[in-house]
DNA sequence: CTGTAAACGTACGGAATTCAAACGGGAATG
DNA sequence: CATTCCCGTTTGAATTCCGTACGTTTACAG
C-alpha cells in the first residue's frame, strides 16, 4: 500500500472519468481509471485498492454484477464501494439490496460531496490511511518525511524495511501471511521466495529493537506476522 | 437467525432439487424443498426461511410472480432471494432483479459458486457472521489477529488447534464426525488417521480449559465432537 | 455386573517452521 | 567509475509442532 490511499474508478463516460481523476488526484489519492466492467474485474484480482467507485451501467460487465461478484471474494468482501447511478435507473430498494454497495450517489452529483463521502469512508475503514504519521508506543513512522523514530531516536531503515513497517503499522494486530506481505509490500506481480519475508522481518526487528526494548512484531507460526 | 440458517428451495426439476438439498445440508443448512410455486407461497406464509432459492419457471405460480408477491408482504419484504434461470432467459436478468430478487444464477451453474453466494448473502443480512471474532461464553477467537482469549487471558494454541477451534466455533452445537473435521481442518486431500483428531481435541481441551472452567467441547460417542 | 468398543492421555520420533548469519549480485549514489 | 548500500537466496541450527502408537479409562449394551 502506498503512502496515498488508492482509489479505482470504473466509469465508461470519458468526461466524468477525467473529472474524477483530476479531483481525486488533487486530493492526494492514487487513482486508477478503468472503463469496462470485465477489465475491472481482472484488474481487481491483481491488486485491491482502498476504495472503489463504480458506475451502475458499464460495458462488458455491469456495475451491479461486478459488485456482486466482488462481495463473494474474501479479498474484496469488505472493500468500500461507492456506486454511481443515473436518476431513475432502478428502484431504490433494489439498489440497496441487490448490490451490496456501501454507498451510492445519483448522477449528477456534487463533487465536494463525493470527496467528503470518500474521506469519511476511508476514515471509517482504516483511520491510519489518512494520517501522515503512524504511532505505536514509542515507535513513530512519518510517511511524509520518510523517517522512523523510536523514543525520539531516529532509526535507519532500508526502503523495503520501511514499506514493510509502514504496511504492518497500518493494521495493528492484524496477521498477514507472507503472501499478503509480498503482494502489498513488494508488489503483486513480483516473484520472490516466501522466506525473503522472514529475512526482512528479521532485519526490521534488528533495526527497531535497540537495547532491550519490547519487540512489537509478533510472529504467528503457520500464519505470518503482525504488528503490535 | 437460528444456529443453522434455514433455506427453502423451490424447484420443480427433481434432479436439481435433490442435488441442492444434498449440498446445502452438507454445508449445515436446514433445507426445505418445494416443487410448485403455489405450494411455496402457502408454505412461506407459515414460516419464513433465512434465504430462498427460487426457480424462474414453476408449475402453479411462476417464480417471477411469486417473487413479486413476496416483496409486497412485510414478512418477506427483505427475504434474500436467489433466482435460478435457464440459459436464454438471460435477457431477462434485469427483469429478475427488477422483480426484487437479490441475486440470480444461470443454469447450469457451479455449485461452489452458489454456496459462496449464499454465504455472502447470509453474511450481509446478519453482519455478525461477517465479524472476524467468534465468541462463546468467555471464549473469544479473533481470526484476523489470530488470537484466542478465555476470560481476557490469552491462550497459546498451535496452528492446527487454532483452525480446529475456529471451525468448531463457526457452527456451535453442530456435531462433526472425525472425517468431516479432517476434511475441513486438515484439508480434503490429506490422509491422516482418525485418531489424530482425538489427540488434537485433547490438546485443544487442555489449552482452553485453564483452572476448573467448563469444557465447551462435547464428545458425542460414536459420532464425533461439537462445540458449545 | 461384565465385556467390548470407543475415547482419552501420554510419550516419542520425525517433519515443518522460523531465525540468524553469510554470500554474491546489482542498483543507486557520489 | 568506484563504492556503498541493499536485496534475495541459501545454509544450518534451534524450536515447535504433528501424527502415530499404546496402555488406561470410560461409556454403553446385554
Amino acid at each position: 500500500m502506498a503512502i496515498a490511499p488508492k482509489i479505482t474508478v470504473v466509469e465508461d463516460e470519458e468526461a466524468l472519468s477525467v473529472l474524477l481523476r483530476y479531483n481525486l488526484e488533487a486530493e492526494g489519492y492514487v487513482v486508477e481509471t478503468i472503463t469496462r466492467g470485465d477489465e475491472a474485474e481482472i484488474a481487481l484480482r491483481e491488486k485491491v485498492p482502498d476504495l472503489l467507485i463504480l458506475d451502475w451501467m458499464l460495458p462488458g460487465l455491469s456495475g451491479i454484477e461486478l459488485c456482486r461478484r466482488l462481495r463473494t471474494r474474501r479479498e474484496t468482501e469488505i472493500l468500500p464501494i461507492i456506486m454511481l447511478t443515473a436518476r431513475g435507473e432502478e428502484s431504490e430498494r433494489v439498489r440497496g439490496l441487490a448490490t451490496g454497495a456501501d454507498d451510492y450517489m445519483v448522477k449528477p452529483f456534487s463533487t465536494p460531496e463525493l470527496l467528503a463521502r470518500i474521506k469519511a469512508m476511508l476514515r471509517r475503514v482504516n483511520p491510519s490511511l489518512l494520517s501522515h504519521v503512524l504511532s505505536f508506543g514509542d515507535l513513530k513512522l512519518d510517511r511524509e518525511q520518510h523517517r522512523v523514530f523510536r523514543k525520539e531516536r531516529e532509526l535507519k531503515l532500508g526502503p523495503t524495511e520501511f514499506r514493510l513497517l509502514e504496511f504492518l503499522m497500518q493494521s495493528p494486530g492484524r496477521v498477514f501471511s507472507r503472501g499478503q506481505l509480498l503482494d502489498n509490500v513488494w508488489g503483486a506481480d513480483i516473484y520472490v521466495d516466501d522466506r525473503t519475508v522472514d529475512v526482512h522481518v528479521g532485519r526490521l526487528r534488528k533495526a527497531i529493537n535497540i537495547g532491550r526494548s519490547v519487540d512489537p512484531i509478533r510472529t504467528v507460526r503457520g500464519a505470518g506476522y503482525s504488528f503490535g
